[in-house]
DNA sequence: TTTTGTTTTAGAATGAGTATAATATAATTA
DNA sequence: TAATTATATTATACTCATTCTAAAACAAAA
């Protein structure tokens, strides 16, 4: 447990959410200010590895991680970007009786619009 | 309809399946050999949009496109990298309901050790 | 305190994908 | 068919998130 990655971790649990690991890079900063990019990308790893992160990969150039560590999915709209939980119960058990063997973990983006999106007058 | 968009999808119809954007303009060429990478791009863009692929983002470095147009999820063996299609039938009507608004498409990609991978001894 | 192993660091390298701008091709109109 | 217009292709340059590298700093163990 290094410096760095008490840094990682603060900035992570005093705002939870959907970030970037370049997001992250700046709010860590904040409490360890010789941080470098590297070392963001990976304690990232590694905590992703461990399961205290989870990573998603679709929804743009650039990967976020999730506060979140509990299995879930995610929305992400195709107007702004943001990123919501996606609690789907059922999903767990329906993967595993398909699969038949167990499986590591998944990653389950949605792409759709939003409600404020698809309610604001453009 | 041009002759470089025809090469894709008569390399893509002779042998469906799962390919990185590469693999596909490797195939392509053989149909139309001075094709551009670009080209392969553009199109495999506009095929998606178009609905006649799927693009699959988390598994690697690359994405990969599916020949499979029905919606459906992916299984991706973390030791050898195959794809395999899975069919969840209910998963449309889940994300439906938890969203309460239409959704665009969805992108799910189990990462797990298929029976092969499981059972080869090492 | 030396030795050993692990982390961090800065910057270079990688590589998938995108942007560009000129050229070629296809579609439309006359 | 020929002229015009619009669209697609091409080669190359470029972007930019992420990974790699090798040296330096740090921590743990002997």
């Amino acid at each position: 447990m290094t410096k760095q990655r008490t840094a990682i971790l603060t900035a992570l649990r005093h705002s939870p959410g959907h970030y970037t690991a370049d997001a992250i890079y700046e709010m860590a900063k904040t409490y360890y200010p010789t941080m470098s990019r590297a070392t963001v990308y990976n304690n990232l790893s590694s905590l992703v590895e461990e399961g205290a992160l989870s990573k998603i990969v679709g929804g743009g150039a650039s990967a976020i991680y999730d506060t979140t560590s509990m299995p879930h999915a995610h929305a992400i709209c195709t107007r702004c970007a943001r990123v919501e939980d996606l609690f789907l119960e059922q999903l767990d058990d329906q993967i595993s009786k398909k699969l038949n063997v167990p499986f590591v973990s998944y990653d389950l983006t949605v792409k759709y619009v939003c409600p404020k999106c698809k309610y604001k007058i453009s």
